[in-house]
DNA sequence: TACACTCCCGAAATCGATTTCGTAGCATAT
DNA sequence: ATATGCTACGAAATCGATTTCGGGAGTGTA
């Protein structure tokens, strides 16, 4: 049996009330007993049970980190971004607890929110399905989804600023000399998609290129899609010189068809991806990319679930966090 | 307010234990009752406090996982574990708390077990301190470590078959004419590291070669460690025609040293990995290396848990998983 | 009729903390 | 002397479930 508040009580003689009051910092206990009750309590080893409190305190200083099965193939994404989540949670006495979920059934999230494991939710997730915004939103349920902005005015998201990193990708390719740049995109066009894609034809169009839809291949989100979309891109007759894959991984798995087809990087394609994997450094040659700043995005997600849980009434806070483009050897400079 | 047994109890007339026995399956309830109350609590939308439960049951459902900052080198190694342990965990009404913790100082875990805010703990670590072990084993707390072997023979633990591993991996090279292999080890010798290394030595010895001790050079564990010690091998006068790095980041970190020297992989040198990371299998060429089960570790790390959260007076479980070689173009055969 | 035995159900204790409210004891003001 | 205020503490309610124990109603047996 482990050591209760009642075993500190009884020992000096105390009511439990007191002894509670004295380790909160509740001002009605003197400062003699509160040193007495410090005492014996680090004497004893005693720790308050974490279920008596949270059912008292009806609040668990838990988060759900949901994620989905995507995790696998972001794994140092997510790698960062954890790290920087949880030291954010202990410095505060919370902890971080793992979902995987898939987003199309809200079920097992309700279960939670009902069943109060958590007091809030970050989602790291390629996509949060509006239904899911809506039912959180409805169940007035703390929550911050992290990596992807949505379209619900009431969410409260943190994301990279992908147009304006996407922009400095196309900025670069120009300035080489590019004019025929291929882009993968995916099926259905989520934001992040959305606004690299902007970014991709507003650069085109202001240097004065015309958008080819030749050039805009789908990848589907599936092992050797990129790979698959550049051999597409490469096949054209009039071949691009450089491929603006919308995410690391697909560089990566173009990287691989470029170099099947006995292409030189960046000498006869260039190679440009997105988010700043730390993977894209270790190909070779190594793929210029934009890095996003996980960890701290990570840290802040969790800074805004706090402030969430702590009054949930607040508006919503939606952040864009600035990128910085890393200029690796797959896109030097032509001569 | 959310919905609690009470509201079912009141809306049955029934009383809170009948409800209570009809949702965990008593046998002393009627069927017709058990429909009534199992009807009435989906449509409520009824699902039990996990503090309330936790607190009478005395015990929560849930696991740590405790990493510690190292989890950012081996990010997909963590990702494939920490998916087949959630799905595992999940399965059985289990969740996974994560915690960063390292290993110097006992006192946060002590805390964790106090608190009773896990009902055991899975170490993904690199090294877990006898120190530690002798605490958990001193106060009870189920625990399995994962990843690694550890000497203390009352605990539990989960690991690849380093040995047999490294074995392959040195036929292999020994099979493709290598006779001056260098290897990378790390300061303070663990058990990973020393089977590794001891299959090295053995398997040397076996083929009738004399150990180098120029071939043994040492790795921190910290960036462009890989780097350096792989550029101690090349400098050597009678240079290695093969390296085997105990761990595939150290391959990756050797590959680049490789190849700024404009040496050829694996012409000049071959280089093999350890730990079947997936990037090892993204740079040019891709790098041999040995896969381990880390889905399945994952998802067997947490059914020896719960295995010993059930009664924790049972023999410790020791498992070595079996690895399986993966040859890449790195170590192709010389002709 | 008496007794034993099942079958269902409810009262109440319990898990371990937090928090409200009341008050004894003492000092100070009127 | 009475009123007022403040400090420091304790009694008891409370959070929401689980689980033990006891017993009424109904059936079967001697």
């Amino acid at each position: 049996m482990s050591v209760t508040i009642e075993d500190i009580s009884k020992k000096l003689k105390l009511s439990t009330s007191t002894v509670s009051k004295a380790l909160n910092g509740y001002k009605d206990v003197s400062e003699k007993t509160r040193e007495l009750v410090m005492g014996t309590a680090k004497e004893l080893g005693y720790h308050p049970s974490a279920a008596a409190r949270n059912l008292r305190r009806q609040r668990t200083d838990k988060i759900g980190f949901v994620f989905n099965n995507s995790l696998m193939y972001i794994s140092d994404y997510f790698a960062e971004v954890i790290v920087g989540a949880t030291a954010a949670a202990e410095a505060v006495g919370n902890n971080i607890v793992l979902y995987i979920n898939e987003g199309d059934s809200p079920d097992s999230l309700i279960k939670l929110i009902r069943a109060k494991e958590v007091d809030g939710f970050v989602f790291v997730w390629n996509h949060v399905p509006d239904q899911i915004v809506d039912m959180l939103l409805d169940e007035k349920v703390p929550f911050v989804i992290l990596g992807r902005r949505v379209s619900h005015p009431e969410a409260s998201w943190i994301a990279p600023d992908n147009y304006s990193g996407a922009t400095e990708l196309m900025q670069h390719l120009l300035e080489a000399g590019h004019t025929r740049i291929g882009f993968t995109t995916r099926p259905s066009m989520g934001h992040t998609n959305q606004d690299r894609f902007d970014a991709y034809r507003d650069a085109l169009v202001q240097a004065g290129i015309e958008i080819d839809e030749d050039l805009i291949v789908e990848t589907k989100i599936e092992p050797f899609s990129g790979y698959h979309a550049a051999k597409k891109l490469l096949d054209l007759e009039d071949r691009p010189t450089a491929i603006f894959a919308f995410h690391d991984y697909v560089a990566i798995d173009a990287h691989q068809a470029i170099v099947e087809r006995g292409l030189k990087i960046p000498d006869d394609v260039a190679i440009v991806g997105f988010d700043g994997l730390s993977v894209s450094a270790f190909t070779t040659p190594p793929i210029t990319t934009v890095t996003q700043p996980l960890a701290e995005i990570g840290r802040e997600s969790i800074l805004m679930l706090l402030k969430r849980i702590a009054n949930n009434n607040l508006p919503p806070i939606q952040k864009t966090l600035p990128v910085e483009l890393e200029v690796r050897l797959s896109s030097q400079l032509k001569k």
